[in-house]
DNA sequence: AATTCTTTTGACCAATTGGTCAGGTTGACG
DNA sequence: CGTCAACCTGACCAATTGGTCAAAAGAATT
């Protein structure tokens, strides 16, 4: 799902690359800052100390720059959940997803907070991902778990709401990440402090759902 | 919390009081489905069926308005705590809240959402809320369940983190509805589909904590 | 009925902002 | 080196929008 990266072939190429790439996450950040209405194309160009008519040569239009970014982390989700089809038994597979949810709301907090914002307004931009690709992602997902319930692994959950509750409880670290710094004492997390939520969150969800833990040792 | 609600003591104390209801359910409508930025007052006058010089006459900024939105729902969700205090187990106390918080999230989907977007956004307008009364709240529930610990009634989980557990998934809900209705087949929950999520949401989350069953019959 | 206070409203304004464009600059390539 | 295409940029414009204001309309009070 990601895009390879191969190598500029030229330094015009380089350039090019490098300009996208600073635009793209300046303007993540203005985005999750301040909603898609909110951010503006001069912030950005400040942002990225580039002249605003630059960001125009690049993205035509503010929607084509914000659709580019909401795409992004949409991908970088997907791609996360590769353990369900690597991890034979549900501990390691749901495990290994939660966690790697939590990094992603760690590494990159803009994005989560770009698309929580574009999803509340009812995804305007986005909508043809939710009923394509969100779905068919989905739906597989579901079987997979369906299988370990029929199979005894798991407790009898609706898998719907399993995921929504891996989805919810790990963005939320990203985008309330000021409602959890402020009640953190004014700090955000520290390094111990994520592995406590990470353990936390996976620890209760996996024995909310019933787990068989392979190796109690 | 809530304001307590007295009769109108004349035709002009009546229709003040209609006309800012309706102003504030209509703002509350827009606000969440485009943003602070996003939401023009004249959308919002448009939607109440008012000329727009008459908002400000009632809102003298759009801020004002804007405010009194976010403060309402943040006041039904403190309330909706209560059973902290009046339920002596985790079990009813906790599963009453979840529930509660669930009901919300149905009864109260754009208020919701404006919260999540004003978080999101670094909390601009009511950050003072964040680090008052919010921590207070949150600091006095923390000691319930630590008390709960204590006695053995749940595990040992850091209390911060099921509360903001119990956060994300009930909001996950209001806030991420259209999402969730996309994958619903394009149709929003009925009353069953959102009473098997109450359930799901709770019993994973009481399961999840080893919340000690009262009665197990 | 006259007066006063509250509420309503259309017209208006200044500031912001997405997007354009013409002309300049730079790298690629024969 | 010369040519061409890609890239950069300051200046500009049209549309939007939060907020104002003066005047009208309506309710309360005397």
């Amino acid at each position: 799902m990601l895009i390879p990266i191969d190598k500029p072939k030229s330094k015009r190429e380089g350039l090019r690359r490098e300009t996208l790439a600073l635009i793209l996450s300046t303007a993540e950040r203005i985005f999750a800052d301040h909603g898609f209405k909110g951010a503006t194309m001069q912030a950005i160009a400040d942002g990225a100390k580039l002249p605003k008519a630059n960001l125009h040569y690049y993205f035509p239009t503010k929607k084509d720059l914000y659709r580019q970014v909401v795409e992004r982390i949409f991908n970088i989700w997907l791609d996360a959940a590769e353990s369900f089809d690597t991890q034979a038994n549900p501990e390691k597979a749901l495990g290994t997803y939660i966690r790697k949810k939590m990094e992603i709301s760690r590494s990159h907090p803009y994005g989560s907070k770009v698309w929580a914002n574009e999803v509340i307004h009812g995804a305007p931009i986005i909508h043809d991902y939710l009923e394509t690709t969100l779905t068919e992602w989905t739906d597989s997902r579901i079987e997979v778990i369906e299988r370990w319930e029929a199979e005894g692994l798991i407790d009898q959950v609706n898998p719907r709401h399993l995921l929504y509750m891996i989805w919810s409880t790990t963005q939320h670290y990203a985008d309330f990440s000021h409602q959890i710094s402020t009640l953190n004492g004014g700090v955000p997390f520290n390094d111990a402090q994520w592995a406590e939520a990470t353990e936390c969150v996976t620890n209760i969800i996996l024995k909310g759902i019933g787990v068989k833990r392979g190796d109690p040792s």
